[in-house]
DNA sequence: AATTTAATGCAACATTATTGCAATAAATTC
DNA sequence: GAATTTATTGCAATAATGTTGCATTAAATT
């Protein structure tokens, strides 16, 4: 498992010890995780602006996806293509996006997303004239195993 | 244009005025529309707490779907299961649900959604043990024509 | 007509997230 | 290395969206 401070050193990146925390939780959680369950995860003292601020500064350079769920709250994963990363990120400021096609499943009950790695969909993406792309998200909904 | 009256007619759901000036609107609507934009188009009296329970009403009776936004709102779109009802739907109380497998474009700037009624993705979905399906939800994110 | 059930209106509350600003810490310049 | 500039943190206040409690009103049932 890597740490996210090697991580962190293959790019441009500053680290500061809060993001290097919150970046090692989410390494090493195989499912996106909720502003209020990193904070559980985190130092009791840790700030939870502190929290919302190192996670908008991880998404806006790329390191971490965020989705919307059902209840309103926003979840967050790493990014794979970061910790992929290699000499081709290395020479650049910015992480390379992940197209980050795998879906998601999103229980209506607790909340929690999951990731289902091998559902890649395919179709053939044409949107309205003058509209920009940037990502997709397909979220599969009903309840997790352990809400029934 | 059907009304929402006339559709209500063709179920065994009891319709009050708010709930048909709701549903009025959303049909009048071709993409999803928020709290806020909903609240908007009624009279200047509406209760903002009255929509509220008109829109779980509506949604827990199928009669039209809820999606979350990127900006933490809930937007709304008639069921078109719902307008193309028919006897097959006349005789149960409830709507049958829409599988709704659409996509939708989400624009990151204004939040505004919109049908991406062409896109059908297809792919093989295969759930973790004991994980209950109930719908899907493909949304491409981006900007829309009039945000760039 | 009397009773029960459902819907409404308003205030209070809940949850998630952002903003303002002073205090610290870190990086840069001299 | 001291001084200056820039970036980050901590805490309080505020914002946006949505739900709950409860008394009132309306509608349906007996
Ligand atoms: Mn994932
Ligand atoms: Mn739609
Ligand atoms: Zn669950
Ligand atoms: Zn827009």
């Amino acid at each position: 498992m890597k740490t996210s401070q090697t991580l962190f050193n293959q790019t441009k990146l500053k680290a500061t010890q809060a993001r290097l925390e919150v970046t090692d939780i989410l390494l090493k959680n195989p499912r996106p995780l909720s502003h209020q369950e990193i904070l559980k995860k985190l130092p009791q003292n840790f700030d939870r602006v502190t929290l919302y601020r190192n996670l908008n500064w991880l998404l806006k350079n790329g390191l971490i996806h965020r989705i919307s769920g059902e209840d309103r709250a926003r979840y967050f994963e790493i990014n794979h293509q970061f910790i992929q990363s290699n000499e081709k990120y290395r020479s650049s400021r910015k992480i390379a996006p992940d197209n980050h096609l795998h879906a998601h499943f999103n229980c209506q009950n607790c909340g929690k997303f999951f990731c289902l790695d091998d559902i890649h969909p395919k179709f053939k993406l044409e949107l309205p004239p003058k509209f920009i792309f940037d990502t997709i998200e397909l979220t599969v909904k009903g309840k997790c195993s352990r809400c029934q």
